[in-house]
DNA sequence: CCTACCGATCGGTAGG
DNA sequence: CCTACCGATCGGTAGG
């Protein structure tokens, strides 16, 4: 709750980088102590427990996703050019982000429920700010309710960028946006028809 | 080795679905055992070890994956029409197998390394196979070497959809491949001049 | 009596 | 196919 001290950041770091290269339950408090240069008594003298570790840093990675996107609306771009932002500021994020973006995806499962419907409101809230600029510029998609399945679609696109994207191979964040933005953009109009039963 | 008994292919089905709900790290033999409505010692006669388990789920689901991308190579169909074929037969694998493609996708990093190396080399052939289909229908994606993201960004949508799509939602397997065809063949022209630095 | 730690070990449970 | 265990390691905490 209070503002993380520097040496907490420190831990959270460490511990994002271990929970995203070998999971959650995979990852001892030991292995984290060690990775942090810390016994592990003085590590749970900066951390409660365990769980509390995930929660912070799934809170924060999805606090900034979740405050992009206010940030972006805010601006009151044409929803062309705030759908073209969300999305190279999302992968600008993703790669300064890498592990804790990783942990958000496959391990926020571990956190016991009530811990996890906080942040997913938040993810919803997030998913809402693309499908909302979405459906504003292809107004027939959100009355075929294809907005949410085509803002999935784009999540697809971004989020699983971590499997394979290197940030230092020969293609850039805001390369890889581009080619994002090009695809959705260029594929957005044969949608009006699609998603109906042939 | 041997074809799995049939009582060997309810148990890899049970792992599956709790390695997928709660990780290969986080599912435990007993649970498993308790699961298939067996003692672990019994379970034991059936599985030499965990790891074996997650090896043989793996190996099943990516070999069909690579079957199903020589089946359409062998059929040579234009490549607009290959792809299609490809993204709707891909989707609906995913739809009969969510288990065991979400393990896949998340637990294969808990094999050890020699076991790991074999199933990545028929993933890589799986790649290739939309790969090459994608180059035959857009040359100047090769020749710009976008090939390969292009095929990745695809498969970040047909592979992130088991985070959200529900197969006994409104939106069928069948309607989910149209939207992705519709919105990468519309949206591939669009990408001639991306992926360069602006 | 506070903080920031230490070496050692707690009760339970993991895979086998 | 069971009960009864093992060496080791888990998350978390004792006294000093």
């Amino acid at each position: 709750m209070n503002p993380p001290s520097p040496r907490e950041q420190d831990i959270l770091a460490a511990a994002a980088s271990l929970f995203a290269q070998q999971g959650y339950p995979g990852t001892s408090m030991s292995q984290l102590a060690a990775a942090c240069g810390l016994s592990k008594p003085a590590l749970y003298h900066y951390v409660p427990d365990k769980a509390e570790l995930l929660a912070r840093i799934c809170e924060a990675h999805v606090e900034k996703l979740a405050a992009l996107v206010r940030e972006e609306r805010a601006l009151k771009l044409a929803p062309e050019a705030q759908l073209r932002e969300l999305v190279r500021r999302f992968l600008q994020v993703y790669g300064e982000a890498r592990h804790e973006h990783r942990v958000l995806t496959e391990d926020l499962k571990f956190l016991p429920e009530p811990r996890q419907q906080r942040i997913r409101e938040l993810e919803r809230e997030v998913v809402s700010g693309f499908a909302d600029a979405l459906a504003a510029l292809q107004p027939a998609l959100a009355q075929q309710q294809l907005a949410k399945p085509v803002t999935m679609l784009l999540f697809g696109m971004i989020n699983w960028t971590y499997t394979w994207h290197r940030p230092d191979g020969p293609l850039s964040d805001a390369q890889l946006a581009e080619l994002v933005n090009g695809l959705l953009l260029g594929g957005l109009p044969a949608l009006g028809q699609a998603g109906r039963a042939s």
